[in-house]
DNA sequence: TGCAACGATTGCAGACTGTGCAAGGTTTTT
DNA sequence: AAAAACCTTGCACAGTCTGCAATCGTTGCA
């Protein structure tokens, strides 16, 4: 059992279901969609906090993922399943990459409170977003580590990067 | 025509490329590949250059994505068509993610040997990627636009986000 | 109560993608 | 020339997904 997702028909599932085979696909658009559902969006609060934020904007951002992680670790199996499912099966992953496009550009919006320039919203954004998806694979390849710890881990190098980026002091590249 | 791809059959495709649908299937796994086809990956001379570069290093990544972005332009037609189809079809877009994260992974090996933190290099890489990804996106949408100019500026946007997520300098939150 | 409208569910036929297998043909090697 | 390797093809088949029309239960109203 490779996938999990391939060696399952939508008949097996939708008689799994109680429905037929038509009925399913009446509610969902294609199996993988069904299978890996709608990922958590932005709380609305969430989103309002970090618009009227006075913290410095990393502090905010930060604090925005952690809300978020932890509405993911809720539900910590279905992330480990979602997750084997993507690693083989690419119509899951352009499902899903097109539903985390949107919430970027939902992000980028509400950057555009805290920065003036579209691009630095889309930047930070995309940093942002990225983020999550790199504290998930870290926290889904790394034994013995939350998803919290995960994403500390990440943000760090995410902050250690920008550092690097903005060039400030290029005494840091010395050792 | 809304997609274009889904409008084609694979039966017509193989007969206007003069082969069997069987051999079709042979050459490509599935339709979407084939359409798509394999983005340009970064040379090796170019990730040399990278690995090697004495300049600061938003600079030489800077310099690493205008090579990049240099070839892509080659193909406008290409890149225009190929956007097309990922506008309006999930598995071509999840067929292309996992093209992508294979060389953001190849590029984060590269950026260690500049930054001993692997956290750090994932985070440049990312950075890195998703620019090239914005800048086709401004380019698609901007009319008159270069993809190198679209790049540029995407790219200063990277740098007033690091500045900002960096938090050396309060001041500029001030106004 | 009767009936009409409505939405949800279903079966069925069919188009399309993609694979396994075996047959046939061509090229290369010995 | 014989053998081996390779490429192409046809065929059968499993599986996804859609359009269409029929059915059924519920609700509202006369």
């Amino acid at each position: 059992m490779q996938n999990g997702l391939e060696s399952v028909t939508t008949d097996e599932i939708a008689a799994a279901s109680g429905v037929s085979t038509r009925t399913f696909f009446n509610y969902y658009p294609n199996k993988e969609a069904a299978a890996i559902g709608h990922p958590p969006d932005f709380s609305d609060s969430d989103k309002d906090a970090l618009r009227t934020g006075t913290a410095p904007l990393a502090d905010d951002i930060k604090w925005l993922l952690d809300r978020q992680v932890e509405t993911l670790a809720k539900d910590e199996a279905i992330l480990r399943m979602v997750g084997r499912i993507l690693k083989c099966n690419e119509k899951a992953r352009g499902i899903l990459d097109g539903a985390l496009s949107d919430q970027r550009e939902d992000l980028t919006e509400v950057f555009l409170s805290r920065v003036n320039n579209r691009q630095t919203a889309a930047a930070l954004a995309q940093t942002a977003t990225s983020a999550i998806g790199g504290a998930i694979f870290l926290w889904e390849h790394e034994d013995n580590i939350t998803l919290s710890a995960a994403l500390d881990r990440v943000w760090q190098g995410v902050i250690d990067a920008s550092w690097l980026l903005s060039g400030t002091h290029e005494k840091d590249q010395l050792y």
